[in-house]
DNA sequence: GTGGTCATTGACCGCGCGATCAATGTAGAG
DNA sequence: CTCTACATTGATCGCGCGGTCAATGACCAC
């Protein structure tokens, strides 16, 4: 018994990497401690030894999922466009970025339905809430002096947005953001 | 052993029905066989004396929760509306009635992430075309004459739809129909 | 060297699962 | 009444799971 020692964060690092192509590629049930630790070359123990329990490595990974896909909001300068093309052009830079990462993407969605409890919910929740947050202003801009109503407008925008990335998850070949960007500049007021 | 028989349909029934009844109070993880047949009030054997396999179960409470939302569509008589009115008036009907049966709808997105390979996907898949082609021909007909193509409306507005569910999923009590219905009234071109 | 700290191992425990099956009860046909 | 077909039971099997732990190795301070 015994092996060489490896720092703390290296080894978690390398288990949650573990984890995460567990995942990827078989699905959420398939990320067992043992298979984990197999995948990453240490024994069974170490997993719980780094992570307490298998909740605790499933928290770190959905962690790891969220800060590469939901939490990762570019807010490129776009300070110089009229606040409908700015709008446009952050759904069009989320809708590919977001279908680019879409089996993570399917992940936490996966994380969101696979437990009623909040110890998923919360965390993604929270991450949804920063989402409309990062809307919200532009929105606001783009409705002001018309009928619609800024949060409603943002509102409607993630809703979106989520509806087509689950349109991407269900047939990542096929799916085209274009058709949604397309109609959104239709129905632009003039 | 042995026991009182019943007809196969009536105990088909009650099998789903205790399944149902705890998919919706506890998740699809607390489907089992034995917890099943113990609401059930019958033996763990008859659950796949029934339904062959687990496997087997789920498919056919899969087959319930369809039935009763994606498949269920409306198609009351609107045929004297304008397009622009149908349509609207489509999507706040199934908004609603969606919205209604959130939990339900909840648990097919469960089945749907729980697994991988085809077993419930292909039968949500076909739910979600005919959802499709259930708004595909209005959407045609407010397109008709417009810069917007109708077959992009409608893979927009089932995104929206599919959207809303997922929000109203999240927070069924402050998530509110009317503030997508409105931003749609407010971009509908005169 | 020696001692202490901590990462690491892998056997082990108890559990609940899906599934099986011989035994048994029930109902209807003749 | 008997025979047959079938619904029903519950003990049972094997499995993989999450989690534990005493033993052991590696490393560092002195």
């Amino acid at each position: 018994m015994g092996g060489p020692k490896k720092p703390e964060q290296e080894r978690c690092d390398a288990i949650l990497a573990a984890a995460y192509e567990i995942a990827l590629a078989e699905g959420l049930d398939a990320v067992t401690a043992r298979r984990v630790a197999t995948a990453a070359g240490i024994s069974t123990g170490l997993v719980f030894f780094h992570f307490q329990s298998k909740d605790g490595l499933l928290e770190a990974l959905l962690g790891v999922l969220l800060d590469g896909t939901l939490d990762a909001l570019s807010d490129s300068g776009l300070a110089r466009l009229e606040p409908w093309d700015r709008l446009e052009r952050m759904i069009r830079v989320e809708l590919e970025r977001l279908v680019e990462y879409h089996d993570a993407v399917e992940l936490i969605f996966a994380f969101y339905f696979s437990r009623r409890d909040d110890l998923f919910r919360a965390r993604i929740e929270s991450s949804f809430g920063r989402y409309l947050a990062a809307f919200s202003p532009v929105c606001r801009e783009v409705a002001a002096g018309t009928r619609i109503q800024g949060d409603e407008l943002a509102a409607t925008v993630v809703a979106l947005v989520q509806g087509a990335l689950i349109q991407a998850i269900r047939n990542p070949e096929t799916f085209n953001p274009e058709s949604i960007l397309a109609t959104l500049r239709a129905v632009r007021p003039a």
